[in-house]
RNA sequence: GGCGAGGUAGCUCAGUUGGUAGAGCACACGGCUGAAAACCGUGGUGUCGCCGGUUCAAGUCCGGCCCUCGCCA
């Protein structure tokens, strides 16, 4: 096996190979099947080479669950993938939502299905992934100055002050909210005065149903693997010239990874801290993809054309 | 070589008049309902440079040694 390599994962782009004969997912004798493949994992896993393969061997078409690649101008520092849809779509001054996200991933995701194709729904960002792939309601908006009012309350009175006012007025939610949790108490308060909750008794983030037929796959490489996958990566960003890119961003931003040190440090320590970010991302993103309900492991440290084929063996066992 | 400053957690450091250590960051684990690459909670992970002395008791006081940095030769 050639795949225990560390570029494993990346050397397998589609314009540089035959391309091989596509045969759609659903034949003719299987079960329930499967309408839509999501794929998650952490950085450097090699999520995106891996979604590519599999868009080669079955008819199928990407979408992204990413909320840092969904802005438009800084290609390098999130890592774009050109391929994928809901990429680079919004302008960094947005402020977009995982609501609206939500929105367009299912019109994306039906409009693949439509027309006989497989979406794949590839991504690292946990709440929009599970935004994509089930319905779980977000609550609804609130009204504009709600949210000024409630961080006035809290910083002038106080997290204690502010969250036995909450206690009040939505207990269920404040039992579930701790008080040092600006944005959650606030968030909270704002529901509440809307008429709406944060915490609601029904459905919760991880029962929400899926909304089609879905194999969820995570994919899985060892901690070492994935350090020496980011470690160089932060440099090969600066080679690819994303001082330039941070440069023209802006002061409006999303708060992507890494844009302060390469805004603020001298290269050296910006790559220092780039991947120093990265690894606890990376971190963060694997304990987010133990929880997803369903998810079927699979081992990611071979090339991304055997993991692919192996994703489809599970889909079409299905 | 002389003078000065300093060696305490993975890193940067704090540690009162002696009572066998604690902050931030990092790390680990957990949470997450329209900011999620965000946000929050819990956890100390240690031969206090080394050897000896004083003391009931030493990171702290005394002596010696080692190492680092700065200045002067």
């Amino acid at each position: 096996m050639a795949g225990r390599l560390l570029p494993a994962a990346q050397d397998e782009r589609p314009q540089e190979r035959t391309p091989i004969a596509q045969r759609p997912l659903k034949g003719a004798a299987s079960g329930p099947g499967v309408a839509v493949i999501g794929v998650f994992g952490p950085t450097a896993s090699g999520k995106t080479a891996v979604a590519e393969a599999i868009a080669e061997r079955i008819p199928a078409e990407l979408v992204s669950a990413d909320s840092m690649q969904i802005y438009r101008g800084l290609p390098i520092l999130t890592n774009q993938d050109a391929s994928a849809r809901l990429v680079g779509i919004w302008p960094l001054d947005r402020q977009g939502t995982v609501g609206e996200y939500q929105r367009l991933a299912h019109a994306a995701i039906d409009e693949i299905a439509a027309a006989g194709k497989t979406p794949v729904v590839v991504g690292g960002s946990g709440l929009w992934f599970q935004a994509a792939l089930t319905d779980v309601r977000l609550p609804a908006d609130a009204p504009p100055d709600a949210r000024v009012r409630w961080e006035r309350l809290y910083d002038r009175r106080g997290p204690a002050t502010a969250h036995a006012v909450l206690e009040r007025r939505d207990p269920r939610a404040a039992a579930r909210i701790h008080p040092n949790d600006r944005k959650r108490v606030v968030r909270a308060l704002e529901l509440w005065q809307a008429g709406g909750t944060l915490v609601p008794e029904q459905p919760r983030l991880w029962a929400a149903a899926l909304r089609l037929p879905t194999l969820v796959v995570g994919l899985d490489a060892t901690g070492e693997t994935l350090t020496a996958r980011i470690r160089g990566r932060a440099r090969a960003m600066f080679d690819q010239g994303v001082e330039a890119e941070v440069r023209a961003a802006g002061e409006v931003t999303p708060q992507v990874l890494g844009l302060d040190a390469v805004r603020t440090l001298p290269r050296e320590d910006a790559i220092a801290e780039l991947e120093r970010a990265t690894l606890r991302f990376a971190a963060y993103q694997r304990k987010w993809m133990r929880r997803i309900p369903g998810i079927v492991m699979i081992d990611a440290e071979r090339t991304a054309g055997e993991v692919a084929d192996a994703i489809l063996e599970v889909a079409r066992a299905r």
